[in-house]
DNA sequence: TTGAAAGCGCTAACAA
DNA sequence: TTGTTAGCGCTTTCAA
């Protein structure tokens, strides 16, 4: 690989000369020599050293990206439909505005920022972290975070964070499922915290608002893995009738679901509505389609981007919380029963 | 940071000893010495500046991976489900090896190779490459590659590639259609170059073989975009009667067109049979269950990132091709009407 | 308008 | 068994 020392001395000038042309700092340097090193970079197809960069300028121009996903035999973090429009949008922003994507997965905080400082990585984005992760992550980072669809557990506004208006918009799909006459909705997620929490407790507001039961009975936690998928369905199928309709957490759950129910004859909308969230490939793709929320991946990734690169180049110093908006969309997995 | 100088300065002893005992060179240093050192190590939480060792050592254990993608607006590299599993392993493998993944999607082998090489990558992983820029990479590349699912131009076993019997597990579904009684099959693909056209020529050998015409009018080229795929769906359908099955180069264009079929009442399996390729995601969680080829993502991405590791590693100068078996699984989207 | 020189943190050859 | 030193390629300060 040729180096700016021997780009500058082929040309007979000084490795300072080369530099400062390749910054554009020719506020100093002479139209001709410009033109020179110019070309002679060209010529010698000259590519920078970002090690020899990083090590003298202190920046890398590398944003980490950091997933949190349980380890689990023949599934990764990058699998899930969500996570992979995600990390497609924010690599493609981030290769757009010159900067490189560097990609770690781990469930352990403390290794991602060792990986991090390791690499001076100039920014982190931070996903699918647990609330005390983001807190230790927030106070030992040394470089901006922003989060993508974090809960944390003191004040939300001290974090910067993409995220949706989860709560409220379980709340609208629930009320709409009400509307349609359901009053017996069960809710099911794989989970009771962080964005999840927040869907049950959107569902749980909506129920109450319409004097109906949202019994503690009426959540249905999925179980890891295919086999304990299977058995929560299977549980769920045993108490299908105490229910005319399901609210999933997400559309993956609900997709599945959909097929669980169509192996065993039971047919969706007629004999049960399905509402999920996110509005995934999945929910696009399956028949009946489903009904769901849909939040827009590529933007979460969009703007969580477009805010690290903000806080690097020091054109803010905190973006803040930031909750995204979302939309219903009425598919055909919904019967109405008024 | 605190920096081996600061270690080394804290105790009184020299870089050189520091450096040692952290890279396990401890044949020339005390005991006592090791001990003190390792314990300053961790009390001080010393982190290793990457960039440095990059510098001074000309390796920096990054793995780069890269994919070809055509740029579409909404769509992403990383999206689809096959590419979304393979990319998915490969992180965890470098990871657990102990190497970093940087991952870049870009349609433009010179820049990925400019890339790669102002990081002083170790290795390269390339994925979804023409097999001009195959070449072109491998001329080029100043570090070990490894290629998935690439065809080429000039000798195969020059290059270091893992990828799939393609041309045979295609004649192998055709064959089964045909044993099912379908003498009239289309084959959909989006392109016929590389896996496609591979998978291409299985089914007309098949075909020949059983004296069947597998004319140039057969072959539907997908086009690309929503819009471009529902009008190849719109003249596969108004050619329909032609056709009593239908054989996908992608399980995501054979979901798309079941889908299809259904919305506009025609039947799977009973009117018209159809087959995919790769057993995706998709192919498991639709209705009828596709009958396709089954090919291991995971496995791919864990054999490349095994033989990248070897020529970094200097226990293997090459690896070769490696053409992995696969596997056909019958679901229910074929009907018998012998 | 240009250049010399120090230093970023680390490794490795060599000396003590 | 331990330490000194040069150098990896680049940036930046300061001097010319």
């Amino acid at each position: 690989m040729v180096t700016i020392k021997e780009v500058a001395f082929s040309l007979g000038v000084s490795p300072t000369t080369v530099s400062n042309v390749i910054h554009g700092n020719t506020k100093e340097v002479s139209p001709r020599t410009i033109a020179r090193v110019r070309e002679k970079l060209d010529e010698l197809h000259y590519i920078p050293n970002m090690s020899a960069r990083t090590l003298a300028g202190n920046f890398s121009r590398i944003i980490g990206l950091i997933i949190r996903y349980p380890v689990m035999e023949g599934k990764n973090a990058v699998q899930d439909p969500f996570n992979s429009e995600l990390i497609g949008t924010i690599e493609a922003e981030i290769r757009k505005a010159g900067f490189f994507l560097m990609l770690y997965a781990s469930d352990n905080a403390q290794e991602v920022l060792n990986v991090a400082h390791t690499w001076n990585v100039d920014g982190l984005i931070a996903f699918g972290m647990g609330a005390k992760e983001c807190q230790e992550i927030k106070e030992t980072a040394k470089m901006p975070v922003v989060f993508i669809d974090c809960y944390f557990l003191d004040d939300e506004n001290a974090y910067n964070n993409v995220g949706l208006k989860d709560r409220e918009y379980a709340g609208k799909i629930t009320e709409y499922l009400i509307e349609q006459g359901h009053k017996r909705i069960a809710f099911l997620a794989d989970n009771r915290v962080g964005v999840d929490f927040e869907r049950w407790s959107g569902y749980c507001q909506a129920m109450e608002k319409h004097n109906l039961p949202a019994v503690e009975d009426s959540f249905f936690m999925i179980s890891y893995g295919d086999t304990g998928i299977q058995q929560t369905y299977d549980a769920l199928y045993a108490r299908k009738d105490e229910f005319t309709a399901l609210f999933f957490a997400s559309d993956y759950y609900a997709c599945l679901a959909i097929n669980y129910f169509y192996d065993k004859g039971i047919r969706v909308p007629d004999e049960m509505s399905v509402v999920g969230f996110d509005d995934n490939i999945f929910a696009r793709n399956i028949r009946p389609k489903l009904t769901t929320v849909q939040q827009n991946a590529g933007e979460k990734g969009r703007i969580a981007v477009e805010s690290v690169i903000k806080m690097i180049e020091k054109k803010a110093a905190f973006v803040g919380n930031i909750r995204l908006d979302a939309e219903l969309v009425i598919r055909d997995s919904v019967k109405n029963i008024t």
